[in-house]
RNA sequence: GCCCGGGUGGCGAAAUUGGUAGACGCAAGGGACUUAAAAUCCCUCGGUGGCAACACCGUGUCGGUUCGAGUCCGACCCCGGGCACCA
């Protein structure tokens, strides 16, 4: 018998524990979330999975910092609700359907069945009662009932837009089915094709999504940037030129100071004057249908090669009634302003450029304020604002002046008026896909759309279904469609929502998840309301943020909740990678959480991944990093054994008590800010280990202290490792649950040092380290600092010409 | 192309308001314990020179502001995210 050998039970063994604790907080229903009024509410959110599969590292990551911040505010004594869900709708679903031989809907649930099972074995608390699947006819319901509410609104509209086209497959393709401008399928060209869809007036709020922005002071600056940035308010001017039969050409610019240096105007191809004069020229009909032969995404617009052709007609500009050229050009959105613009190619390098190209005319009418520099257009255009030459009355105007009294004549001849125009175009919710939620409109005979009256509601899409991969089943059905309205056949919308249709208000739904009679219940949504922290990757810092904010104020206008905002505080997480890129199943560098749930423990992957890299940042992964946090784990786990194991600590004061106390103290101060104002976790967990370290050095630090430090470090990292932290409470003496105690309160005069350090440096270079008394004066700690060694031999020979103190921190001298 | 980020040791990172560059961890090297290994514990660990004390250099590149710059300003290079039908 070896008497060194540690029983089992004192064995750091996670398999064991974390079932053990998962065990007892679902049987005590730990993690159910109800309105208690008189107590501070704590809405804790992260971005819902689409169910692909199975977990993967982004999950993890994205979910431990939402818990942990979750736990975090409980142990703060607020009453938190954090809900979990599934973003069930979607592409990937069709495309296992027909790889797999499976119906979308079965696959999608056998998904979610196996994901929340691994979200559980994580340790995550969440309220499973108020799980949410939006594939459900219980959810997407009420999404259909708001969209036939909208339409009453008038905030509905339906018109045709561009959509990706294989013209051999004869379908509509998603922008990730079109591979270097071809079908993914058929590999033939795809084209732009317009049809008929539906829109949400996203537009009629965009000063107030704009607006709105500065009141989120809790957000990134960088998400609120890209948000300003994309609903892009501009102020310009919309001016008209003369077309030959004395209709206006109307041009949107927000450069008006420049109108008296327009070369031509340009049109988009699919603008009405092009599509008139393609009716009786078949060269501008080829021309305008060579334009729709690239991809809709505007990255694909803007690289391609600017391309422009004469119609053969002018306009008469609006002020000196020259004569003035239009051209067609790929580069103009019809989307945006007019769908035409003025072209100044003097100052727009993009008007330049084709202005070189096409050999038009480049007139300067703007030269730089400052007089001396000399501006040459001959190899870039000069796009900074100046003053204005060449442009007659308005000479020497500076931009401001120029644009008030150009745009001053133009409104008092009646040609043309100030303009305040969006980046942001309405929002088009039609998918011609079949695993997304039935638009609820009904078509009529005669061409008209009415909404579905909502008792008919929902309009259920059918679960049991093949797919062949090009057109959705209840497109291809002959029966699905057939309905009546006022007992004349009619033929119900086959397509569906965009997915970010049902990610726009599920943080609301999960207020009141199983309301059977309205959409929203509203006193809870205004209990819960707004989401005080939410949690999801930097890719969905302008659609689905937007979306949702916009949503959150439809909700609020139709009277379902009273605040403006969904999301007080947003926290964005980085990427995970592996060897510098990102993780992913193509490029075969994924790292199943799984395993390492098996291997470690949940512990020691959420330790591991909150330690790694700061929460905005990419996070490397590092098998290696991964054993650093376990040893961690088995290291604290010893300490807590220890010290119950030992007997013979003395209550005496001494240095390793004193340093272990202040330490204890630093240590809450430091991670209570990391946590809460800073939500620097990698920061935190270093502090804590740093008082593990100290613990273990401090062996005559008196039983007491020993006791507070380790207590600390438990309840510190609590929210991080629930599962040790629970067992270890109790080893500490504990019959509460450490779910339940409260975070460590700081004893603020353990902060407080009689000695401090002092930087001596001489022309900001550090020559000396100083221990002195706090407070000291400069003139003392000069007097130390000039009687140092090395101070006075890099002094030496030199005259001193200045001194700079910051109290209690630094003395620099600067001297030659 | 446009908008938004990022770039610091061998690696992940820290430095919070312009004030000690590299905390904490990983890897590596050395040592203790062990018959041995694992585990654990201790030490070293940016580069160059030096026995050492110490000195000089060093935060993508170039330039600037400042007593002092990883941090602020300008220009550039590289990497990543988004660009409206991937979610």
């Amino acid at each position: 018998m070896n008497d060194t050998t540690i029983p089992d039970h004192n064995e750091y063994q996670p398999e064991l524990i974390e079932q053990e604790v998962q065990a007892l907080w679902s049987s005590a229903n730990t993690f159910k979330a109800e309105e208690k009024p008189e107590q501070e509410k704590y809405y804790c959110l992260a971005m819902f999975p689409y169910p692909s599969g199975k977990l993967h590292m982004g999950h993890v990551r994205n979910y431990s910092l939402a818990d942990v911040i979750a736990r975090f505010q409980r142990m703060q004594g607020k009453n938190v609700m954090q809900p979990m869900g599934w973003d069930a709708f979607g592409l990937p679903a069709e495309n296992a359907a027909i790889k797999n031989n499976v119906a979308p809907a079965k696959w999608t649930y056998d998904n979610i069945e196996y994901m929340k099972d691994q979200l559980k074995q994580l340790g995550f608390g969440y309220d499973w009662d108020r799980e949410i699947t939006t594939c459900s006819p219980d959810y997407y319901r009420w999404e259909q009932w708001f969209f036939t509410q909208l339409y009453e609104k008038g905030m509905v509209y339906k018109k045709t837009a561009e959509v990706n086209w294989c013209a051999v497959d004869g379908t509509v393709l998603a922008n990730e089915q079109v591979i270097d401008g071809c079908c993914w399928r058929c590999d033939s060209p795809v084209e732009r094709k317009a049809i008929p869809q539906w829109f949400i007036r996203i537009t009629k709020y965009a000063q107030e999504l704009l607006d709105d922005l500065d009141d989120l002071d809790e957000w990134p600056e960088q998400v609120k940037n890209m948000q300003r940035n994309w609903i892009g308010r501009s102020e310009g001017v919309e001016v008209d030129f003369t077309l030959d039969d004395g209709d206006a050409l109307r041009v949107y610019t927000t450069r008006p100071d420049t109108l008296l240096g327009v070369s031509y105007l340009a049109v988009a191809a699919q603008h009405p004057l092009v599509q008139h004069l393609a009716e009786s020229n078949s060269e501008i009909a080829n021309f305008a249908t060579q334009c729709q032969h690239s991809q809709t995404s505007e990255a694909d617009l803007a690289t391609a090669e600017k391309i422009g052709m004469f119609t053969g007609r002018y306009a008469t500009h609006p002020i000196t009634k020259k004569k003035t050229p239009i051209w067609i050009a790929n580069f103009v959105l019809m989307e945006y302003g007019t769908g035409a613009v003025m072209s100044v190619p003097a100052h727009d390098q993009r008007d330049w450029e084709f202005a070189k190209k096409y050999d038009l005319p480049i007139q300067q009418v703007i030269a730089s304020e400052d007089t001396t520099v000399e501006v040459d257009i001959s190899q870039s255009a000069f796009t900074e604002k100046g003053v204005l030459i060449n442009s007659n009355e308005f000479n020497s105007l500076t931009f401001s002046d120029a644009f008030e009294a150009i745009c001053a004549h133009l409104e008092q001849h009646k040609l043309g008026e100030r303009k305040v125009n969006f980046r942001l175009r309405d929002w088009g919710v039609s998918r011609q896909r079949y695993w997304g939620t039935p638009i609820p409109m009904i078509n009529l005979d005669n061409g008209d759309n009415v909404p579905c009256p909502e008792h008919e509601l929902p309009v259920k899409l059918p679960e049991d279904v093949a797919l062949d991969g090009i057109i959705s089943p209840i497109k291809s059905d002959p029966t699905w469609a057939k309905t009546e309205h006022h007992n004349k056949p009619a033929l119900r919308e086959t397509d569906t929502f965009d997915t970010f249709m049902e990610s726009s208000w599920y943080y609301a739904r999960y207020c009141s998840p199983n309301a059977s009679d309205s959409m929203l219940d509203k006193d809870k949504a205004n209990y819960w309301l707004p989401v005080d922290q939410y949690v999801g990757g930097i890719e969905h810092a302008i659609l689905h943020l937007l979306y949702s904010r916009f949503f959150h104020k439809l909700l609020r206008d139709a009277g379902l909740l009273d605040s403006n905002e969904p999301f007080k505080r947003l926290l964005c997480q980085g990427m995970v990678l592996k060897d510098g890129a990102k993780m992913s199943k193509s490029k075969g560098n994924t790292v199943d959480p799984q395993s390492l749930i098996q291997q470690y423990g949940a512990d020691t992957v959420r330790l591991f991944i909150m330690f790694a890299a700061p929460p905005e940042q990419s996070l490397e992964w590092s098998d290696q990093g991964v054993e650093g946090a376990h040893r961690f784990l088995k290291r604290l786990w010893r300490l807590v054994e220890q010290f119950n194991n030992d007997d013979n600590n003395s209550p005496i004061q001494d240095d390793d008590t004193n340093a272990l106390h202040v330490k204890t103290h630093q240590t809450i101060a430091k991670v209570s800010d990391d946590f809460g104002r800073r939500q620097s976790f990698n920061t935190a967990i270093a502090a804590i280990m740093e008082l593990c370290n100290q613990i273990g050095k401090s062996p005559s630090a008196s039983k007491a202290v020993k006791q507070s430090a380790l207590e600390t470090a438990v309840l510190l990292l609590a929210p991080i490792t629930p599962h040790i932290c629970h067992k270890l409470w109790q080893h500490l003496g504990h019959e509460e649950w450490v779910i339940h105690a409260r975070w460590p309160i700081l004893d603020e005069s353990a902060l407080i040092q009689d000695e401090v350090d002092i930087i001596v440096q001489i022309n900001g270079k550090l020559r000396a380290k100083l221990t002195v008394a706090a407070d000291s004066e400069q003139q003392d700690i000069e007097k130390i600092a000039k009687a140092d060694p090395s101070i006075q031999k890099h002094l030496d020979g030199k005259t001193e010409r200045k001194v700079i103190w910051v109290p209690n921190k630094l003395l620099n001298i600067v001297a030659n």
